[in-house]
DNA sequence: TATGAATGAGCATTCATTCAT
DNA sequence: AATGAATGAATGCTCATTCAT
């Protein structure tokens, strides 16, 4: 008999010790050495659990993706209104406690960084679905609003990849102008907030 | 005298030569060689004109900015609103007539991956630069308009920032979409439009 | 003794499970994982019957070896001339059954290769063997064949050896020219036959 | 101004210094550290003057091969009878004085063992190209001779092969045997002579 | 007997930068 | 000013073998 072993466990476990590597770091910066020290294993192990280097990146993001919809699940029964649901699915404080948030920023924008210049497409196709995911809830909360009465908007799509696109550009200016994850998330929260109370029905 | 134009002028054309190069590749992909043969000159020749690879980049984006500051300072004077100017301010269809257009937009796309995973702060430091830039024009033209009566707006730091926002914004859906250019270019003129209709006076 | 013979029987199997992996790549190119997967066991059990790659070659040579050779004495049996003997003896048509011929004659080419590289002295020596059987064989059938009168040979050794070594160089000749197995079968059995008329006696 | 280099004359010193690494080992054992500390330079040197590491093995046996031809050259002019002349091109005594020839019998048998693997093609077609030639050569002198009476050959194609063929046996032959490379010249020269005796006109 | 998780040495190739000419 | 030859550090990945279970 084999020691036995939780293969994916242990693939997280490896992945989990990799994040302060990958937000410290450029992921063409981090050597598979490296990430073998970090995880305490050898090298070649590395290679039992992951395909390449690329699927270690891979297998982060979707561990923080899959924290943030279970987090948001959580909190979005709570909202009372299409708004609030929509300033808590870009709330990204409660997701996650055991990661550290600054890091989670750097992953975010590192993701960000590699899709910008990926030429393969698979970090592109990775991406979109994630903005994909953002559009649906997105959409759907707007009409939600617009059905409650609490909105009155005349293109909700637009305004759908409006809100996308100020988070995406939030996480480059909290870059450029060194933000902290706090001040960022505020930033943003903000952003939103005022965003839609512009679409929000005053009669009432 | 004569020879410091010279020189200058030789900077610039190995720049210019690299351009299609850096839009086709991420910079780390691109070789001293390359840019070297590209332009017709010798490899250590590269070094006399620049300190380094990144110097090569920044210049080429030193190159496409002023481009764009000149198209844009020609045609504000036609701009006979506030808002008008602002949607000026980012139309990129005029700028830089030699270049080619999807060339632009992989460019910026680049410089905002290089920024999101730098950690020198060189790249954060030159992008900074920029996003300021874009503030100063964008909060005065909306200061303008609110002053002319074109405009209602509480908070003009905000919206000033909203509109930063979409731009990085647009240029991150835009690789994630794999969007041309004048997709691109159109949608974010929407986006814009459709914000600023929001702040403008409707008693008029 | 039962327990015996299942060893040897699995280990037999292990290998036979090989040969088509061993005939579609160099030996170096084959990894243990490979040849234990296409056997069905786990890579630690290979080494239960085998103690390393090498010895798993040595093994599907000794099978292909012993097909021929029994494969050889019931045909010799008709033979009625020496000539036909040797001919005999160089048709590889009817050994094995059960292997494919292209893979049959790859494989041979393979231990020719690695012969030829050996610098331990074991794929040399276990090679030596097998040209000192065919020594052995055709020698004696020329013998035979004087004694009968059916040749007329001054240096017997020496036309032993020019027939081993018309072997050996159809083996490299058929790869050289990418010929199939029958091809180079009936080729090698043309060269033979006409090397081996020069040696027979007219008068008769 | 560059420093002024012999291109073509510092690969060839670099390939020769070489070749005693590749008669010592298989190809596969080398690596370009090895080869480049032999040639006493930088390994990213050796990739200014070669692709990679077959180009390096390529090039060695272009030199011998050259070497061989135009020692052939020089000798053949002396060959009074076609036998002779076959017999000198089947003669490495001369060739390439300043090589051992040791050395140069296991380059060869490399060559055939890296061939008899290969499954891209590449050192198939080189190889071929080798026995093209040696086929031209030695069917044009059987066919001399034929024309001139000394020979009385009825498939002079046959017999071309059958020659070529004792070579590649031969090299083979003297591996397995262990032979030093008199050994294996004066047994080879033996063969053809023994062999081509059987088809000269014995009415003279 | 059998397993399969773990190991870690080994290697071709690239490329920014230097510097002798 | 210009060249381009030389450098050598740096790295992802494979695989035979071991051994705890």
């Amino acid at each position: 008999m084999a020691r036995i072993i939780d293969k994916e466990e242990k693939r997280l476990e490896i992945a989990r010790a990799a994040i302060p590597l990958f937000a410290a770091k450029n992921i063409s910066q981090i050597s598979i050495d490296e990430i073998a020290k970090n995880a305490g294993v050898a090298k070649g192990t590395i290679y039992l659990y992951f395909k390449n280097k690329e699927e270690i990146i891979f297998t982060i993001w979707d561990m923080l993706s899959r924290n943030h919809e279970e987090a948001y699940a959580k909190r979005a029964i709570n909202a009372t209104s299409a708004k609030a649901k929509i300033l808590e699915y870009f709330n990204f404080n409660e997701c996650g406690l055991e990661y550290d948030k600054e890091q989670m920023i750097t992953l975010y924008q590192h993701s960000l960084s590699a899709m910008l210049i990926d030429t393969t497409g698979l970090y592109t196709a990775y991406f979109d679905r994630f903005i994909r995911q953002d559009y649906d809830l997105i959409s759907a909360c707007l009409k939600e609003g617009v059905q409650s009465g609490e909105f009155e908007i005349d293109d909700v799509e637009l305004l759908t990849y409006t809100i996308i696109m100020l988070l995406k550009g939030m996480l480059v200016r909290a870059k450029a102008s060194n933000m902290h994850f706090d001040e960022a998330q505020q930033t943003l929260s903000k952003h939103i907030s005022n965003l839609l109370q512009q679409y929000t029905r005053k009669s009432r």
